[in-house]
DNA sequence: CGAGAGTTTGATAGTACTCAAATTCAGTGG
DNA sequence: CCACTGAATTTGAGTACTATCAAACTCTCG
């Protein structure tokens, strides 16, 4: 639950600058991101990237997309952390996605006139946006990556079954580990260690539970040894317990794009 | 929570005879859907009902599809009452969606090689399979449809997460009455009275809620004044209050592809 | 130092679950 | 045709998990 436009205009100290995609410094996330999941010829990555080409920094809290608000743009994220969520009649808040650097933010507007959707920046960010006709060129230009996006972007909608499933059939204390996880492995600090850079309302609100009991279910992780936590970083102490406790499924191990035809 | 494979062979006198798409008889369920969406050529529309050449009868309670199997093929359904679901190894299960006629099944498969989901029949049901390969030469040949699927994705993509923000964020009686709103509108019987073709433990697991409390939950309803039940088949008596209390949103209204650059 | 966000803790309330059993219903077999 | 069966629904009693409310505490920023 947040209050409407209530504490969106604060500063926080937690900029966690992110290189786009791990290690990798290119400058274009998303057409490198698609290039470690299906080979791509030089001209199709070239026509991938320009949808990169317009750069837009994002302050903390700053919105990129308003719900029901009128707009035929999409983005790629770029750098930072954002994350997309819907505001129920009372206030209530449920963050559907959180969005890493390589994202492809806003697909929903290809079917919709009006964003369904918040996209907000958790960190400082930039974002890449495009106009949906933009796409739809690139597709006519290279039906290829065409299959290559609908692939990609069912990759992201089976995080929202996963978040699905766990909200809707575990405990609390799983929904919790659930989500550390998801934001270790993408966050992809790499090993134990990384800060969390969100706040446990926002734990909350993407695992549909009161910050309260976030509160409480982290402490418990922590009592348990699963995790430990100083000031915002978490390291995990014991991998396979939190593992089993979150009830995890590796999904990004079995992503498998190789039927794909080959470039012409 | 079901027992794995313990009662899917049983015979249900449920099985409701569907038209393709409401009272449209045509035999091109999905073609006939994309075609409310965008005006496609007549060229357009013939590939687009390739997809539908092969027919498969399958039972009640017939898998599809199973989680964890090795697929290439996806399906339109073409007749009948489907779902997906995911079993987590406690046992209990998660509905991800209820599938119609004219509905696209299995697309995970574009970018997975083992299904990530379980496709079962609810009723006596005519699925369309069809290769993956398949979609990738519709594609190739007509890039202007493979923006439509991608724009036609999106919309069972927003019902997922109305889905999650539902289980999330709302009531036991919001989240029974909203997937009440979701069968009945998408069965289209057009009016007030429907036949469920669900069981309440089916609701539950849709909902993540019990049974038992999904019973309870109906029954309310029933007190409320919002529904009348008899033998399964549910007349929707105030609708007004019912959606106020399902906290409904309607997205099919606000479905528009009329950005989309007409046919060459 | 003061202010505001975020976190932490305690006490209490309430929603939804669990367990158990009765009931209804349609199909099955005698 | 009727008792039998298994599924599905219904109801009750008791429990447990999670929310709510309130307040203290911590940390960074101004």
């Amino acid at each position: 639950m947040i209050e409407f436009n209530a504490r969106w205009d604060r500063y926080r100290h937690t900029v966690r600058p992110q290189s786009c995609i791990g290690e990798n410094v290119s400058d274009h996330c998303f057409a490198d991101r698609i290039a470690t999941l299906i080979p791509l010829t030089a001209e199709e990555h070239a026509a991938i990237a320009r949808l990169e080409d317009r750069e837009r920094p994002v302050r903390r809290n700053g919105m990129v997309v308003r719900e029901n608000e009128r707009l035929s743009e999409m983005f790629v994220l770029k750098r930072g952390l954002m994350m997309s969520y819907m505001i129920l009649d009372d206030g209530s808040r449920q963050i559907l996605r959180f969005h890493f650097p390589g994202d492809l933010m806003g697909l929903t507007g290809l079917a919709f006139a009006k964003s369904q959707e918040t996209i907000m920046a958790l960190t400082e960010s930039v974002v890449c946006p495009f106009e949906r006709g933009h796409v739809s060129e690139l597709v006519a230009k290279h039906p290829r990556i065409g299959m290559a996006l609908m692939a990609f972007d069912q990759i992201s909608r089976v995080g929202l079954t996963d978040r699905l499933a766990a909200v809707g059939r575990t405990s609390a204390k799983a929904r919790v580990a659930a989500l550390l996880l998801e934001l270790r492995t993408r966050s992809s600090t790499g090993d134990g260690s990384f800060a969390l850079g969100v706040t446990q309302e926002e734990i909350g609100d993407a695992t549909g539970l009161t910050a309260v009991h976030v509160n409480r279910m982290l402490r418990q992780l922590e009592e348990e040894n699963l995790i430990a936590r100083d000031n915002g970083r978490i390291t995990v102490v014991n991998d396979q317990r939190l593992m089993r406790t979150a009830k995890y499924v590796d999904r990004q191990g079995r992503i498998d794009l190789g039927w794909m035809p080959p470039a012409a």
